[in-house]
DNA sequence: ATGAAAGCGCTAACAG
DNA sequence: CTGTTAGCGCTTTCAT
């Protein structure tokens, strides 16, 4: 690979001085007189230079480039929110190195170290576990970072209002009139899954509709949509007093529907099914899918904002909402 | 952001020089005295130095970062692709700066951009649209560069046999019997739709079963989900006699399956369906999607492995078989 | 087998 | 307002 033009050759075109070059390309820090600039960008323009950002993110100990590790690129939701991320970077002017921990602590760490060797500007992470270790070296390794999705007491976070998100789910099934909800995905961390669940069961126990507890099933990570798709296989098999579910993702929307699918319940009609993350896949699903929706982009642009200006910024949860979007899987006839 | 120890630093430490620190490092050029070696470990250890991959890289001219640009990161086959590049990279040691192009010739034109100015060591490119300016940009910028999925006669690319893709579902619907099929997609071009839609084509006419003009529907990118939605609707309506329906993408068939959904049709039974690309998601759909799957992680790892080793390599198109995955929606009863 | 030193391309302090 | 110059941290020649 050619190298290229540098701030030399332009210099000597330009009949100046690389500082100069370099206070033209950057707009500073010193003032250069009109006539020298436009000799600098003739010459700049003629040779087609670029500047090597290698060399300046060495010398100024900055790259303009952000990391992000998520548990799955492929997987919807992750690859949604990388997208809003790699939006946001790209409109500020930063680059996006990306990796995938397959779900897999071991792997999210060497992706971390990856990143940190990359001498990334800061780290975006949408941790793959309970993300205690995964904070200690971010904090270690002195670089700003904000954890996406889910959070940690330590450090910044960004994230959905989950809690909330399972409220509004289970709210809209209860308009619906449902008296037999179940609940498909559960647990007692601070996890998206364990929050939207309880947020859900609390929507529904304040109603008097509390949710039987075999009618809560946990699906663990990663295999969302298989165990989704066995628990409701059972489910809708064992307890046909069921009419309702509320799944507290989209992955695990995606098994239940593939159940009702096969046992010949048709969603919409005899059963409703709410869902929460909102990915552009539920549209398309048959019926389409209601579901308590994120805001990805907000998310996204959120965490970059939030990570570079987070120069000593105390830790907190930075909380946004989710909104309902009704389609037809919950029984709605718009 | 504390800069932490320098390869200097770690020199003193061991009683040796930079130099003997960086063959040490890098197991080379040149030999090391086991003892030395030794030293230079422990003092690695002790101070957790880690190297500064920026100064490395503006001194060896190679980056040992890859950058992908794909149309949308968000949509189900790219995140696919994006994770398989993403892993063949990372197992080969080297980062991946992803850019989401949003299926705009002028976006990706500053992404491709983006990454030159980053010193990436080779560009994946899954181009937006034709190809042409891109490859044109990328050969002039003497970088070591390969087009994925889609091709072009100018330079190196990784991709699926799509004519033979078309083939094999249009065989497979043939197969069960069916006489009136409709094609989702068309074109004449080199890009993948037009390949799989003329691929189904040719092989229904070798059968005698010619799909006329009006079964043949175009969808242009890159709102492929509601087009093929649209086209679906409009097709069933009017000519009743379609009993199966060829997509050449997943995309086309979530559009399908839920124009079919929202008419009565019951796809698997009374309609068969099936679709090219096989991404994770039509084994959750209902109808599960019978498709002619991409080798998503081949495809990866030949295009990084072709990038790696592209010096001077001739222009070629590296061409990988897609396999059928069966499952209901074509009617079979597995 | 090892050390000293040059320099990758850039920015910014220092000196006019 | 502009030129000269010292490095950023690393790899690698050139000497020993």
């Amino acid at each position: 690979m050619a190298t290229g033009p540098t701030i030399r050759d332009v210099a000597a075109r330009a009949g100046t001085s690389t500082a100069v070059v370099s206070y033209v390309l950057n707009d500073g820090p010193r003032p250069v007189a009109p006539a020298t600039r436009a000799r600098v960008l003739a010459a700049v323009a003629e040779l087609g230079y670029r500047r090597n950002n290698l060399a300046r993110a060495l010398r100024a100990n900055r790259s303009s480039t952000l990391g992000l590790v998520v548990p799955d690129l492929a997987k919807p939701f992750f690859a949604e929110l990388t997208r809003a991320v790699e939006d946001a970077a790209f409109t500020r002017g930063f680059r996006l190195l990306v990796g995938s921990a397959h779900f897999d602590a071991e792997r999210e760490n060497e992706q971390l170290h990856a990143l940190l060797d990359a001498r990334v500007d800061a780290v975006l992470l949408v941790p793959s576990q309970e993300p205690k270790s995964a904070v200690a070296l971010l904090r270690r390794a002195q670089i700003p970072h904000v954890l996406v999705h889910r959070t940690h007491p330590d450090t910044v976070c960004v994230a959905g209002d989950d809690t909330d998100a399972g409220r509004q789910a289970a709210d809209h099934l209860l308009g619906h009139g449902h008296h037999n909800i179940a609940l498909l995905g559960a647990g007692a961390g601070d996890d998206p899954v364990s929050l939207r669940a309880r947020g859900a069961s609390a929507a529904l126990t304040d109603n008097d509709r509390p949710v039987p507890q075999w009618a809560v099933l946990g699906c663990p990570f990663p295999n969302l949509r298989e165990e989704a798709y066995r628990a409701t296989r059972t489910l809708l098999a064992t307890r046909p007093e069921i009419t309702a579910i509320c799944a507290t993702t989209d992955e695990h929307a995606l098994g239940a529907l593939r159940a009702a699918s096969e046992t010949g319940r048709r969603v919409g009609e005899d059963l409703a099914l709410v869902s929460i993350d909102g990915t552009e896949l539920g549209a398309y699903l048959a019926p389409a899918l209601t579901a308590v929706t994120a805001p990805f982009d907000t998310l996204g642009a959120d965490a970059v904002d939030a990570v570079l200006s987070s120069s000593g910024v105390a830790p907190a949860i930075r909380q946004h909402q989710f909104t309902l979007t009704v389609r037809r899987s919950c029984g709605c006839r718009s």
